[in-house]
DNA sequence: TCAAGATACATGCACATGCATTAATATGCG
DNA sequence: CGCATATTAATGCATGTGCATGTATCTTGA
């Protein structure tokens, strides 16, 4: 009566995902802080408010491309709002929502961050993996998780 | 001056990464509260406690296995003796720590929970990737993180 | 048009997590 | 041996997250 559990390729291949992952977020988190920046998670929302460009996103829109929960984002939002880093205004057409829009101080913060980030992803994947290697495990995860509106940027 | 974010391979990896083991551990933790049972967490515990057999482990090794920081794994461990999953007694050769071992209740909760989990794994890894490929994912992820003490189960 | 239901976002409260520190024991070095 | 340092684990306090629900607005269809 085993439960054979970690016998199967998907269960290996998750447990190793979660694993990857953990470990990287964990060093580039506390590279961050150790720097002086706010957590990723800031820095997740900043790029893509500045990819959206002068236009903006719906806070829910944010929320499906980063994959955080209506009430969690609503709070981040307010954080990195009254930092100074994002602009809130009403949206147009939806008196119920609000249009984001990073700052100044948002683009200035991003690329305060990004060498921090960069490094740490160097450290754990560019470093480990030939830049064929790592192509070819982002089209294997590409298959775990398709986002329901991938723009295509 | 472009801050060419998203341009490297190893970046893109990293992003797909996040977001694939972020939505599968979501659905996962939603089917696992839907049917009653704790946290993954928990699972993750008592895993690693049957498979330490009848002797056990500390929680510094626990820490170190599910990559959990000392202060979270300490009340995590507080939540699940308290439940009656897992027991704690006193270390042999060390009275600073404490052997943990799962219980029957615990092993029984194993069992319940896995069918869910184990859904869980199939519909976002074992329906999207053959065999062969969820092996050769679990192959390069290996390479992204090694644990200093591969026990080789 | 207007009522029923859906959607967008906020929030009170409980719980979990991160951070800094403490307590207790172990280890190593002079 | 004896003291300085390291290791193991717990905990007070601040912050973040999950859950349930609330409020406002939009949409649909009779």
């Amino acid at each position: 009566m085993k439960d054979s559990t970690s016998a199967t390729p998907a269960f290996d291949a998750w447990t190793r995902l979660v694993r990857a992952a953990e470990s990287t977020r964990l060093t580039i988190e506390r590279d961050l802080k150790n720097a002086g920046f706010p957590p990723l998670s800031w820095y997740d929302v900043l790029l893509e408010l500045k990819r959206a460009g002068p236009g903006g996103l719906r806070p829910f829109e944010l929320e499906q491309k980063l994959l955080l929960a209506q009430y969690n984002l609503s709070r981040l939002v307010d954080r990195i709002v009254d930092a100074g880093y994002a602009a809130k205004r009403p949206a147009p057409n939806d008196r119920r929502g609000h249009l984001l829009t990073v700052t100044k101080a948002g683009k200035k913060l991003l690329q305060g961050m990004w060498p921090v980030y960069r490094a740490g992803i160097e450290a754990h994947i560019g470093d480990r993996l030939s830049a064929a290697e790592a192509t070819r495990l982002a089209h294997l995860l590409e298959r775990l998780y398709r986002p329901s509106t991938e723009t295509g940027e």
